[in-house]
DNA sequence: AATATATACATGTATATACACGTAACAAAA
DNA sequence: TTTTGTTACGTGTATATACATGTATATATT
């Protein structure tokens, strides 16, 4: 669908700032349709991508401050993603005995065993949802950090 | 900044995943830009959106599902956020006379003037931020859209 | 060692997102 | 006209975002 029939408007300023809603948009999309693949495991997208990253380090434990800097939404507020994911036992959280200010997240068994499923199910998803190809998803890669040379 | 620096990971399955989590950060950071321009106006991201809409239907009304519909993220709670500009006096609701079901939304004077001052600091924040040609917009608009090929 | 500063995390608040549900009003059907 | 269904919007709940503040611990300074 076209930016213009999707949000029902033709005038842009120009193609820029019609490139910068286009990024909003597609973005909004994306994180709508990994959604509704993530609720059939009671998995909230933010929830995904913090057991993700703690995927990426496993069997090794990280601290809050270290799953922080590695989310995509820089504002994510981690501890509280945590609670969610712990009540779920999918997490576990202990202090750290060199530095006890420091929590530190260990994944357990059921959370390894539901990221797998769930890694399966997205994958699949993204592959079969994003209709462009290595090349073009190349270039796409190569604009979006153009678009971000500024980034403060 | 590379997309591997802003969320430390350097593997992705391929350029296409890498393409997505691209995405989703771009549209982050863009968001953050320009929630930080508008914070001066005490306004958020979303209810600038709102104000943008009705001023493109101006002097019409519109009335809250014409506003859902062309809302960027979709899900938006609009009649939430018409709450909070209304209590900032920057619209005005009032009952339709033809179907009674419907609640008409109207820029006041004071929403016209504060969504034209900021449209000006936005805008200038978009051509300055955003460091791509319009050729190279073009490209992206074209690939984004691409990427929504199976849109649902 | 005592004090000051910085760091790590938890927590509080306002707003937004995502979705379910309730209520009033309109429209269609019996 | 009564019933049935649909539409428009408001409201409730859980989670997240964005940001400020509090508290414990660590580090640096005097």
């Amino acid at each position: 669908m076209k930016l213009e029939q999707a949000i029902k408007s033709t005038k842009f300023k120009n193609e820029l700032h019609k490139a910068g809603l286009n990024i909003l948009y597609t973005a909004w999309w994306l994180k709508t349709v990994m959604s509704k693949e993530l609720k059939e495991f009671g998995l909230t997208h933010e929830q995904y991508n913090v057991l993700r990253i703690l995927k990426g380090k496993y069997p090794e434990q990280m601290c809050v401050r270290d799953i922080a800097c590695r989310m995509i939404e820089k504002s994510s507020n981690v501890p509280r993603i945590i609670d969610r994911l712990e009540v779920k036992k999918l997490v576990k959280r202990s202090t750290s005995t060199i530095d006890k200010r420091e929590t530190v997240i260990t994944l357990t068994q059921s959370g390894i065993t539901i990221l797998e499923a769930c890694t399966v199910t997205v994958t699949k998803m993204m592959d079969g949802v994003m209709e462009i190809n290595n090349q073009e998803a190349t270039t796409l890669n190569r604009l979006l950090e153009k678009v971000r040379t500024t980034e403060r």
